[in-house]
DNA sequence: AAATAATAGTTGTTTTTGTAACCAACAAGG
DNA sequence: CCTTGTTGGTTACAAAAACAACTATTATTT
């Protein structure tokens, strides 16, 4: 009856689930416990430490997020003093979103809590290991809409 | 001052993220649309289908899945009479929960899709990459709680 | 045998997310 | 211009997830 061996434990869908689960959450204690953020909030963040100013749709883009969840992050953000926001005088419906210097401190502290975090992760694995499993996830995440009726 | 590169398109966490989003979201649309499942009913569904008999500690034990997510699940896919429910006898706090007629086509059908969207979706992959991805994404999956203060 | 703790599972309440509708500003076509 | 369409972003409402408290039953301790 049963022709083909599927497993649960090496579906991909599932294991990169379990895998993505595993290593947010332990990382998400350290980001919302000092300060109180939601993985967005971290990811906006990251995107202003590292690119400079942005706009919400920038941002939405790169980290392919939807725009109510930007949009929510950003009021967060906003108000803990983090992110100021400038009209743009040419398109005034656009936004320009920087780091306060507040902002920018959580973002360095933070961003060294992230390599020190990665690096306790990627412990188990060879250098190999780790640049071929960045290698397939990129691939894997560029897949955009697979077809398959 | 910036003596490290980090990048966030290298972050582990976050391309874990990134790829499990991907591979989730067009996959979910075929056993929501069809059957108008959850992530979390699907899991039960295909842990049941796959080891047959279990108690919903069983299943939230193997899919790291909180006790809360399984009994809502059960209780929906109970209502679409894909699951029945049988007390245990002995120790009458458990309950054995079985797959009707009806889930398990609904098991076997999904099943066969997951086995198509699967091989779509490593389709760019070698099979040694498709192997290394499996092996790394285990061993992530199996770190607990990485100490990294 | 109580009393206490532990386990299986449920229910209630609060957060967070998803989806759709919306407003304002700009762009293009007639 | 002035309708129509598009884009950037917000808001409102519905669905789902997280978290805590709860019931019922079994195990353990004294």
């Amino acid at each position: 009856m049963t022709q083909s061996a599927f497993q649960l434990e090496t579906f991909l869908p599932y294991l990169l689930n379990q895998a993505a689960e595993a290593s947010s959450l332990s990382f998400q204690k350290a980001y919302k416990g000092k300060y109180g953020m939601l993985r967005t909030e971290w990811r906006v963040l990251f995107h202003l430490g590292l690119y400079g100013s942005m706009t919400a749709s920038e941002i939405g883009a790169r980290a392919k997020l939807h725009k109510t969840k930007i949009s929510r992050a950003v009021q967060r953000l906003t108000t803990r003093r983090m992110i100021t926001r400038a009209r743009d005088e040419a398109d005034r419906r656009v936004e320009h979103l920087t780091l306060t210097p507040t902002g920018r401190a959580a973002y360095a502290d933070l961003r060294q809590i992230a390599e020190r975090y990665e690096a306790e992760l990627v412990a188990g694995l060879s250098p190999a290991e780790v640049q071929a499993l960045r290698r397939a996830l990129i691939k894997l995440s560029e897949v955009r809409a697979v077809s398959f009726t």
